[in-house]
This record gives C-alpha cells, sequence and structure tokens, in this order.
DNA sequence: ACAATTTTTGACCATTTGGACAGAAAAATA
DNA sequence: TATTTTTCTGTCCAAATGGTCAAAAATTGT
C-alpha cells in the first residue's frame, strides 16, 4: 500500500517547507545572521524541530546551497548549438535575467556566500562549473573564429551576462532606489530591453 | 605648541587602524559575522580599547559606511562633459574598474550591506545617490539625443558599468576559480580590454 | 616630582543562540 | 486496544559575544 510513502511525502512536505523558510531567512540575513528561531517561525514550527529534521542549521545552508547551485547553472548548461549563436547568447541572456526576477532570494543566498569567500563551494567552483564554463567558453570562441559574433574573451562575456542579470535581483534595493518607485512595476522590461540591444551591439560583427 | 595636536593625531590614528582592521573584517565577514574580538586582534588591542574608540561595533560598521560612500561615488560626480563623450564613458568605466582592483574590501561591503537590504544606506540611496544618477543620466540622454554615442538608457547603462566593474571585486573567488590560477595576475588587464572593446561597440552611435 | 587626565586592559556580566534531552502527542502497527 | 514508532515541543545548557567597569599604566600639565 501507500503507508510508508504517505509518511515519506508528510516527510518531503515538511523539509520544503523548512527549506523555503531557510532560504528566505538566508537571503535576507545571511548565515551567520539568521537564526534558528527565525527560521522554525517563518516555518511556523519549533526550534527543536527544525533540527529534528536537518540536524543543524549549517544542514540546511549546505543542502539549501547544493541544490541551488545545479538549477543555477542549468541556463549555461543549455547553451548549444542553434541556427544562430547570437540569438543563442541572448536567449541565455535572457533565462539568467528572469531567473534574477523570479528567483532573487536564491541569487541573493549565492552572491552572500560568494561575496565571504564561498567556504563550502571553492571545490565545485574551480571544478564543476569552471568544466562547464570553459566547455561554453569554447563554444562561443568558435562562433568568434568563424565571424558568426564578433570577436570578445568568451570568459568575460559570461562573466558580463553573470554580472549584469544578477545585479538586478542581489542589489534590487539600490537599483529600485536610484530608478525610483515609478519605474519599478516595469523594470525587468525595461532591463531586458536594455540588455537585449546592448549584447546584441557588443555581439554582431 | 603641537602637543594637543600631538594626543589627537595620536588619536587619529588608533581611529585608523581600528577602521582598517573593522573593515578587514566586515568585508570578510560581514556585520553579524565579524566580532568586536576579531577587530580587535587585527587592529593589535583588546576589544575594551575598541569600544573606548568608537562606542559600539555598530558605530563602527557604520562609520565605515559612510566615509566610503563618498569615495564610492567619485567617479561618477567627475564624469562630465568631454571633448569625447565616448571617452568620459570609458573614462568612469575605467576609473571604477581600477576601484574594484584597489579595494576590494570596500567594494564586498558595500556589496554586503546592500544585498542585506541596506537599513542604514536607504535615505541616501533614494536621496543624495538618485539626484546624483539622474543628474548624470540627463548627461548622457543629452549625448544620445545629439548622436555622440548610441540611443540607451543611461540609468541602465551606468548600472550595468556598476555591475561588470564591481562584479570583479565581489566575486572574485568565481571568477578567479573560473579562470585558473594561470589567469589570475592579468585578470584586470583582461578585463579592462574587454570591458573596453565591450562599451566601445555597445555605445558608438 | 606630583597631580590630573587620558589611555589601556583584565575580569566580569547579560544576552543571544545553536542545539541536546526527556518526555508528550500523534500515528502506525499489531 | 495495546504496543511500537515517529513526530513534536518545553526546558535547559554551554559557548559565543557585545559591552561594562574598576583599576592599572601611561601621558600631560604644573
Amino acid at each position: 500500500m501507500n503507508s510508508p510513502r504517505k509518511v515519506t511525502r508528510i516527510q518531503r512536505q515538511k523539509r520544503e517547507v523548512i527549506l523555503a523558510a531557510a532560504l528566505e531567512a538566508f537571503a535576507e540575513d545571511g548565515l551567520r545572521g539568521a537564526t534558528l528561531e527565525k527560521i522554525a517561525d517563518k516555518a511556523g514550527m519549533s526550534k527543536p524541530h527544525v533540527v529534528y529534521y536537518f540536524g543543524s542549521k549549517d544542514a540546511i545552508y549546505t543542502e539549501l546551497l547544493q541544490s541551488l547551485l545545479e538549477v543555477w547553472v542549468q541556463p549555461l548548461r543549455d547553451l548549444s548549438e542553434d541556427a544562430d549563436p547570437l540569438a543563442a547568447i541572448l536567449t541565455y541572456m535572457r533565462r539568467k535575467l528572469r531567473m534574477s526576477q523570479d528567483m532573487p532570494r536564491e541569487s541573493k543566498m549565492f552572491a552572500t556566500e560568494i561575496l565571504h569567500g564561498a567556504p563550502r563551494m571553492r571545490p565545485q567552483l574551480s571544478g564543476d562549473l569552471k568544466a562547464l564554463v570553459d566547455d561554453k567558453a569554447a563554444l562561443i570562441a568558435g562562433w568568434s573564429a568563424e565571424g558568426k559574433i564578433a570577436k570578445i574573451d568568451p570568459h568575460h562575456l559570461i562573466f558580463s551576462i553573470w554580472a549584469m542579470t544578477q545585479h538586478y535581483a542581489d542589489f534590487d534595493i539600490q537599483v529600485e532606489a536610484v530608478l525610483g518607485p515609478d519605474r519599478k512595476a516595469g523594470l525587468y522590461d525595461e532591463a531586458d530591453a536594455f540588455l537585449t540591444e546592448f549584447f546584441v551591439r557588443a555581439l554582431r560583427p
């Protein structure tokens, strides 16, 4: 029957709730700033209960980070040969921008971790991530060599896409303060238009 | 004579030492993560001594943030009419990039503060900073209208300069991990070359 | 040299916080 | 229904940490 499955589902749901609460807390205050009590409150349960499911605050943080990493680099994984290389890069940029819009908490959590030295991601950055980026950089370099896009350093191109798209999520407070409240609603449409135009100009041969 | 001056100078020096130590600590671990003891150690004095000079950890943090803000926006202040608007913008970009290279700790401290909601800078972001950016955006918009540079949204152009230059300081761990150790030495030269080419392409009419 | 002032620190305190533990409540199993 | 297992929480504890305080040490002024 499904009696064991039922329990498992409940467990999985509880863990989901805790992870969601923790993500919010970590994005707001970082690993140190976020307290177990705050996470428990956001999750609607007691502090020992949170510990019961994850063992420690650190374990929640690490698990979140690891599972998010995969989601985070997926758009780059999907960058591949295309009828139009420029369109492929623009699509990648747009997916990253949409992730900033839809997952600002995830973006902030990553940013905070890396900003503070990425103590629990260093191996993956210089391992998997470096391999992935090198791979895609080679692809882009190929397009450059064939004259399909401008000749630019592909690694720095990727950095620039990361920087510009994540800026809107990570520093949203600053962006919104500078633009003023009126432009807040259409912000991501503006950003999309600007970045598209910007990268088209920079990349066409 | 200079007997009172002498004391004042010593006081000033002590404060300088503490501020430098605190900057390092805050950049590494953020406001919460940095402890008074760590700051005191880095400054080579006892914990109560640090408190004696600044009253509280928070006071050090706030003072650092305020004094750094002025330095931080100076390059934008200096953006003005020029024989060549494109050159003026490139100069601005380069000054920002150099600040990332020379003051990574300051960059990280700002980034962390804004990332976490900028609780003690909000008024200045939507006040002074917004006014300054609006002013310079108007200048750039003028250049656009005159056909001296491409027609792009000047606010987002400024954001893109902030994002791309600060990325190299704030996320240096990631950048260096992805590029590998060999490219670390010439990193900022690479970045300068890339960004210059990039912005020239994007901005020329 | 002596008094007054400033600087410096060791010892201490109150609060916060991660998390251990025993046992209650609930659920599954029999 | 009785028993076993799982879930959940009130209570407590030890460590970390921001900050106080009294007094020592150094400096300054006379």
